[in-house]
DNA sequence: TTTATAATCTAATCGCAATTAGATTAATGT
DNA sequence: ACATTAATCTAATTGCGATTAGATTATAAA
């Protein structure tokens, strides 16, 4: 009963799976060290030794989560296409990330309160400060992210293929529609992830575009 | 220190003011009854006498949140205006409604999960059968909210005011963007909640309306 | 092989936060 | 005035859940 031989191994990135999931269920404060444990097989002790603490874990998740969605759609805002199909690809890209992954998708909507609430970083030693820059950092990959879209919208009015609209609200409108996707979704339900990416294009390029 | 006079008197409603504030700052879990006491002057123990428990707490404060908005929204959907018109001032009043009370707007968003758990309903006594039928409840009425969107579009699309779009997730979009908005507003921020239902009617009408 | 390091486990701590019990005082109705 | 009910308080209780300590065994490196 210690450490596993090599085939059974743990590795960080099923904690992080099994974390995720178990927060999209539960929530984060309602999930215990022991529920993300036992779905992996360790005793809630052994997370310790993979992670510092529990704030670090969800921090884990979500930046993963994060990470996946922006390595996907940075190259789209890159490229030197129209606005109209940059911003197609990308909604059809964040929106099927979200529903292939209802676990992050939520937690990226959900969990967001316990990440600024510094309260829980640490008891009193040196852990607060780096947990906050992690954090910090992880809100800037955010506003990164939410960045690719209203560039890609102010390029649009700028090239005059859309109307004049208020960039930076609708990119945030977007964002909105588009990660509650993450927290009604179904995969079950009648319609996949690209058929609801679809739609949203469609909606999207309608009330952007000109003529 | 016992019953204090009239004139000091904490009324339920301030209670649930105060909680509402709190967990905007810091969300279900990191709101101790205690914290929600102190904003009115309260221990604790008292707040008892008014809630059953956190749970039952936190309910109350989502009703009244969802029964405001939902008192503004009921009559103007069921009135027999164009569906355009209906639907322009619906967003409106959400809008404004979520940004005069980010408190709600945030929690409307944020706190579903701990709805959802069940866990915390009760410790085996009878409270959970009560707990339970009114959180259906409140999802009942929530799904009634979205309803009258949805059905508004439908009218739209009836009248041939609007293009054939799916209603359901365009409603769905539409109040993903617009709950979203009560967690990213700021009230000393450039625009009023006014200013940004202005540019959420105008996105959602061009987006719908034929020619 | 021997040694060092990694991954686990079991068995405490340890504190906090929800909830309950029991007393106390204001209001109110009769 | 009296009795009853409402609103508070202080002082437990209680339990859970995160975190730490100290073994123990597998792997990897020398």
């Amino acid at each position: 009963m210690a450490r596993k031989p090599a085939d059974q191994a743990v590795h960080r990135d099923d904690i992080i799976a099994a974390a995720a999931d178990v927060l999209r269920e539960n929530g984060y404060d309602a999930t215990t060290m022991k529920d993300i444990a036992s779905r992996v097989n360790l005793t809630a002790a052994s997370l310790y030794h993979h992670f510092r603490n529990k704030d670090f874990l969800l921090l884990a998740v979500l930046e993963l989560g994060l990470a996946e969605a922006t390595t996907q759609i940075e190259p789209i805002a890159a490229s030197d296409a129209p606005a109209s199909d940059k911003l197609c690809q990308m909604i059809e890209a964040h929106i099927v990330n979200v529903t292939d992954n209802p676990t992050v998708g939520a937690a990226m909507v959900f969990e967001i309160k316990s990440l600024m609430n510094v309260s829980t970083a640490g008891r009193g030693n040196g852990n607060r400060k780096e947990y906050i820059e992690r954090r910090d950092a992880f809100f800037e990959l955010r506003d990164h992210f939410e960045r690719l879209f209203r560039d890609t919208i102010k390029q649009g009015i700028t090239d005059g293929e859309f109307r004049e609209v208020e960039p930076a609200i609708v990119a945030k409108a977007m964002l909105g529609s588009q990660n509650w996707v993450g927290v009604w979704y179904k995969p079950d339900g009648r319609l996949t992830g690209r058929d609801i990416a679809a739609i949203h294009m469609d909606y999207v390029l309608t009330a952007l575009k000109k003529n």
